[in-house]
DNA sequence: CCCTCGTCTTGATTCACATCAAGGTATGAC
DNA sequence: GTCATACCTTGATGTGAATCAAGACGAGGG
């Protein structure tokens, strides 16, 4: 398994995120932020932006940075506007499980405990909104539109969480690449019809520690739908659906053979 | 395993749930309910009870009835008030994944889906409250308190659901065993000292598909664990843990050998 | 009491995936 | 260009848990 310590990245990246007080960034960041229609932030009216932007800190963070970490106290909310984060929880020995991968839009911090359950790492350069926990809080109170949206978006990641239960406790390797693919695919467009072409932003390693797998294990299953004709892979980071209809069987554990 | 829906099975107990309006079972059934102070509805004031057993309707399920089916429409939400109920999702073979136990006080149906994500079925004898959608909805509107105490249970099964990824994609069949009896000795007392005696309300292929291993396997860790002067087995539902410290640190993947 | 049925335990064997090991490929530094 | 470094792929072998196969135990019924 993985056991061996995973290295930072090297360079004045790591000496710690970029920081802007939200106000140094122009006259009204969350009017312009790209990501607001995608994120619960959705919920506050135009017309109390400014009341928003005033609690939000933006950062941003370079590959392999982390931003948070298991057990650390839990003192910030975290909101997604650009870029991959993994997040995962790990065990003493090094094995390590990824529990999901965050995108734009994505919320972060949930939990309401002390300390966080989780760590939090860039995969590629990560642009985030970090609000702490009092001013979240007052927030919440004063929008209760936002503690709808937030429970919504709580709710549809239990739903996602269930169905990665089933994924690890009981599906096969061939069908727990499937699946990533098919979710992959349906992804970031809400509505639009499901990509045939995807880009992974992801490594093997961090595909294998999302699937409970090996890396070893990713790379023959890769080759395996490639040689079935199920996927094309056009490069080390493009995965191209071939067999749609067949994949999403294979991932629904519908299929007789394997 | 599908006992219930069956009509003509004696006694009218099984002719399908007994319902009760709210009201037709005492003068305020809300203000007497032991449930209460461990779920949602402690949110609520004394004074609104009377609002709240409006919109209850108060439901008995036998063992091995369900009362939700994944794919099904979602019209309902539910809370457990007495009695143990299992949540799992199938996949179309027959495999099954528990994706968690409730007991009283826990609230279901969170996802905001148009279908349910998962069935749930009563092991022993399940007492519970029904909502229905709409009005779940409007006493959520009138009841603030009642929603942040609703985003605060769903930011705690979140963590689980992250702690259940982590020894279902991680764990060795030793340490998923011993996981669960370490969470099943704190469980119910909530700030109690840890029991050092366990009663097994689920089968041994129940505790299979919630740690995603098979019966065999079960049983044979049981056995081990208990040769290992970790456990005694006094009886087949019960479980004595003789060496907390070491089963604990099993449990969390800190242990050289296995 | 014996018999049945469902559940649990134990043993023998198999298998899917992990581990160990070697080589291939892409990228960036120099 | 060469070299170094990640990262990925492929092959050989090992192993933990699944599967296959008996039995054992316990509760309930006749």
């Amino acid at each position: 398994m993985n056991i061996e310590q995973r290295h930072g990245v090297n360079g004045a990246a790591m000496n710690g995120p970029a920081i802007n007080g939200a106000g140094s960034r122009g006259p009204d960041p969350c009017a312009n932020c790209d990501a607001r229609p995608h994120s619960v932030c959705a919920a506050i009216d135009d017309t109390d932006l400014q009341r928003l932007a005033s609690v939000a800190v933006v950062q941003h963070y370079e590959p392999g940075q982390s931003f948070i970490v298991e057990g650390d106290p839990a003192e910030f909310f975290f909101n997604i506007t650009g870029g991959t984060a993994r997040l995962y929880k790990l065990l003493p020995d090094g094995r390590r499980q990824i529990t999901g991968f965050s995108h734009q839009g994505d919320f972060l911090g949930l939990a309401v405990s002390k300390t966080y359950g989780f760590s939090a790492e860039a995969i590629d350069r990560v642009h985030l909104c970090r609000f702490s926990r009092p001013k979240m809080y007052s927030l919440l109170a004063d929008f209760p539109a936002l503690e709808k949206r937030l429970l919504a978006t709580a709710g549809n990641e239990l739903m996602a969480a269930q169905e990665q239960m089933l994924l690890l406790g009981r599906k096969t390797a061939r069908e727990r690449l499937a699946s990533l693919l098919i979710r992959l695919s349906d992804e970031p467009a809400r509505c639009a019809p499901p990509k045939t072409r995807i880009n992974l932003a992801m490594t093997r390693t961090d595909i294998a520690d999302y699937l409970g797998l090996t890396i070893e294990t990713i790379s023959r299953t890769f080759t395996r739908l490639r040689t079935d004709r199920l996927i094309g892979l056009p490069s080390i980071a493009e995965v191209v659906i071939l067999d749609r209809p067949r994949l999403a069987k294979i991932a629904d554990g519908d299929e007789l053979d394997a």
